[in-house]
DNA sequence: GTGGTGAGTTGACCTTGGTCAAAAGCTCAT
DNA sequence: ATGAGCTTTTGACCAAGGTCAACTCACCAC
């Protein structure tokens, strides 16, 4: 991992980001000032749980996954971020240690903003505060949906929901590629990779025909009974 | 259900809460300004999944529960909120519809915070905002957590994460109280009453010993290693 | 007391999904 | 094309926990 200051690629990445939708450019930059870019491999673990964070992390491009572990090594995703997402902020906020662990899925370039100057921002300009609160709003719903999602719903169902947040508008058919390997998947999901599996293949009769990464979607209507 | 203005007990709830407790005396009465009182009857619903919501809830007294639902009617809960903890902010924050459903499951008095008049506090007061923040960095971590117990830890397991989490500092042995029937936990450790029963008769073998609301700990130790 | 009600427990059964092992596809470098 | 090293699928098995029903227990009214 090396570290090196912000291309303008970077900061066009970072500006086009939800965060920054809304933020006046002026506090945008502020919050700019000082991040600096850091290169992972897949596979590169960021941090781990009970690390000091001074950054708040933004994935530029990529895809990494938070996660939590349990005796025997076992482990369980929190979240996968992908491109233009921010994590590690609520440690930042709360001035805590890593809760999870953190790693790269694939090849990575990750922004780091200083912790300290993000938490001096958000007392001094309104906007970075409105703004982050959103962001954070946002965090805990996805959260809150997810545990709702793994108690009540079984692998198919949580499977066919997924595919249908992917799927544009009202289309009643539509294909799309999967961003990540089904391995991945799966421990978005709270599966493990042979239910992953088994998922889709009971969701044929549903009309859902995967090819690889390809997902074809038939019937709508089907996906959303299940 | 009948809505009053804040009698001085209430004041003092409120203003002893974690979101108060760094707040400077004339912002905390600014967030108070406009608030109302009102009082649940056990089982009663405060809002439904998809209800417009136009306040931030606070429990005074008594306890709540937010959950989401599936087919033919399961319910999943998503927190249990005692006295202090603040609810519905991420809806009033997003100008959202409610995500999930809110019940009272004892007797409760209940805060409404007028929301737009938080929204534009939070714009125009910095300790305002920096205070939610850090409400709302604590409630996702919370539920992150509960995400990956769910996720990693057999029945017994999260019971006896439960129980640690109750007692006090490193006593090797202690005694408490269930602030609520044995019910509400099942539903917030993610089971159903039949599977928190054996987990407790499971737990026995390591020293736990339950007699109604009441649980004895003898060895702390082997709850931990559990 | 007696009966009633609601919480909690226990047992039997069954579904879901985890685990392990083997087979089947892919991708890529040679 | 060939083989190495993967991801993914499939099959067989098992364990955890949901469900339903019966039973116990505590508490309360009468």
């Amino acid at each position: 991992m090396k570290t090196s200051r912000l291309t303008s690629n970077d900061r066009a990445v970072l500006l086009g980001s939800r965060l920054f939708a809304n933020l006046p450019a002026p506090a945008a930059e502020a919050v700019l000032e000082g991040a600096t870019i850091s290169r992972h491999e897949a596979q590169d673990v960021l941090f781990h749980q009970g690390d000091a964070i001074e950054h708040v992390f933004f994935v530029v491009s990529g895809l990494v996954r938070l996660y939590g572990t349990g005796k025997g090594g076992r482990e369980a995703d929190i979240a996968v971020f992908p491109r233009g997402a921010l994590f590690g902020e609520k440690a930042v906020f709360l001035d805590q240690r890593a809760t999870a662990h953190a790693q790269a899925v694939h090849p990575s370039i990750i922004a780091k903003l200083d912790g300290p100057r993000l938490c001096r921002l958000v007392r001094e300009e309104a906007d970075v505060a409105w703004a982050l609160l959103e962001l954070l709003c946002r965090h805990g719903q996805m959260t809150e949906k997810r545990l709702a999602e793994d108690r009540l719903l079984t692998a198919p169902q949580r499977v066919a929901n997924y595919i249908l947040g992917q799927c544009p508008g009202d289309s009643p058919a539509f294909t799309f590629r999967l961003p990540f390997q089904k391995n991945v998947l799966a421990g978005k999901l709270g599966l493990a990779p042979e239910a992953l599996s088994r998922a889709f293949s009971t969701l044929r009769q549903s009309g859902v025909i995967v090819k690889g990464r390809l997902i074809e979607i038939r019937d709508r209507e089907a996906l959303e009974r299940f």
